[in-house]
DNA sequence: TGTACATCAGTGAACGCGCGTTCACTGATGTAC
DNA sequence: TGTACATCAGTGAACGCGCGTTCACTGATGTAC
């Protein structure tokens, strides 16, 4: 019998190298989180077998389950954020810029549907919203988009007078497709590009 | 010392009235779900504590766990559907009718946030939406709004030429707000009746 | 260069808890005769 | 009208499980002398 099991051996860190394991044990939840579809699935042991860790050495690191699901969603902002940022990168064009943007919005809703979800659909946010840190990221990520739509206005693109108001209502609309698209495959969706560019021009009152 | 503690004790039903049981335990999971803010706490034993029965009286009226987290969908499905058909009575205006529709699907989803999660931002629903009852509920309620905005465009008060298309553009912006603002009383929201009416307006192509 | 030792990165066993589920049962109530 | 009995609406005790968390520990590794 020819053995096929690769039993992942974890080396363990050199000395002063401890911090690491936090690291990979974000990324653990994060794989547990976006694999079982539900993050009740992110159990302190469950992460540490996914790490390949005893349960107790997640302590050195965190001081409770939360605080790896609150490092999980400070990561999803920052990640976020970031994506957002990348997209905007080489474009010049207000409107291309608006659309990019909410692309990689969407994207990154798409691609971590379930970090998505804890970012903005729970409650449990309300941890980690209080801590300025996790605030501020999202707070920098809607900032690109009011800019997008000050910028298109600016530059004569939009008729929008009230930027805030409009990139709330993008924000809203965006929001609102990414969750109801990803839970309700079943749904009699219309074409989803000509969906999305009907959201963006008619609530950044796009000319 | 004057005792304060109501020890409700629960009368038994009558022969022939056990049935009466299933109405109870769904009542109480939904009590208990927006009493918590988590489906999680919505074990078969909490239900039970609940109700005042003990755990295994559950089972004869439903096979586990998970079959009361999907009647408390469906009850959802039903009082949702029922929601937005009452909105309507007695108005005329089509316009009227879609703001009325639409106030009061985001009534429901404010009083019953965490069961307006559970039907439309949750994978349990894979499960309930497969099952035709809950979905035939759910294509009554978006069928409310279609004809909305059919009747605003053949009554000449909106440009729209794609009901499907735009019905979907509202409800995603309406589940949007619901959610978001429902997690995120932080956040610097605008004046909510006027994203509401904009939201409408602009997405229903109002004239 | 050699060695004693402090420190670091973890481990293994154990705990109490609430959970879902099973099993054999109980006692009130309606019904057949 | 009286009574034996079937049925119905539940109960109580028990199970095995995975969980979060604690505790005392181990063994490799870098460092001071």
């Amino acid at each position: 019998v020819i053995s096929v099991s690769t039993t992942e051996v974890r080396v363990r860190n050199r000395r002063g190298e401890g911090a690491r394991l936090k690291d990979e044990i974000v990324a653990a939840a994060v794989d547990i989180l976006e694999t079982s579809g539900s993050h009740e699935a992110v159990t302190l042991r469950a992460v540490a077998r996914h790490v390949g860790i005893s349960a107790p050495s997640i302590y050195a690191h965190f001081p409770d389950r939360e605080a790896i699901i609150a490092a999980v969603i400070r990561d999803g902002f920052v990640g976020l954020t970031d994506a957002l940022l990348e997209s905007l990168e080489g474009l010049d064009d207000p409107v291309e810029r608006l659309r990019a943007g909410c692309r990689a919005y969407l994207r990154y809703g798409q691609d971590h549907p379930q970090v998505y979800q804890l970012m903005f659909a729970n409650p449990t946010l309300a941890t980690v919203k209080t801590d300025p840190a996790g605030f501020v990221e999202g707070d920098e990520a809607f900032a690109v988009l009011v800019e997008g739509v000050r910028d298109a206005a600016v530059r004569g693109r939009s008729d929008s007078t009230d930027y805030h108001l409009d990139a709330v209502a993008i924000w809203v609309a965006l929001h609102g497709y990414s969750t109801l698209a990803s839970n309700n495959a079943g749904f009699p969706w219309p074409d989803r590009d000509v969906l999305i560019d009907e959201l963006i021009s008619r609530l950044a009152r796009l000319n």
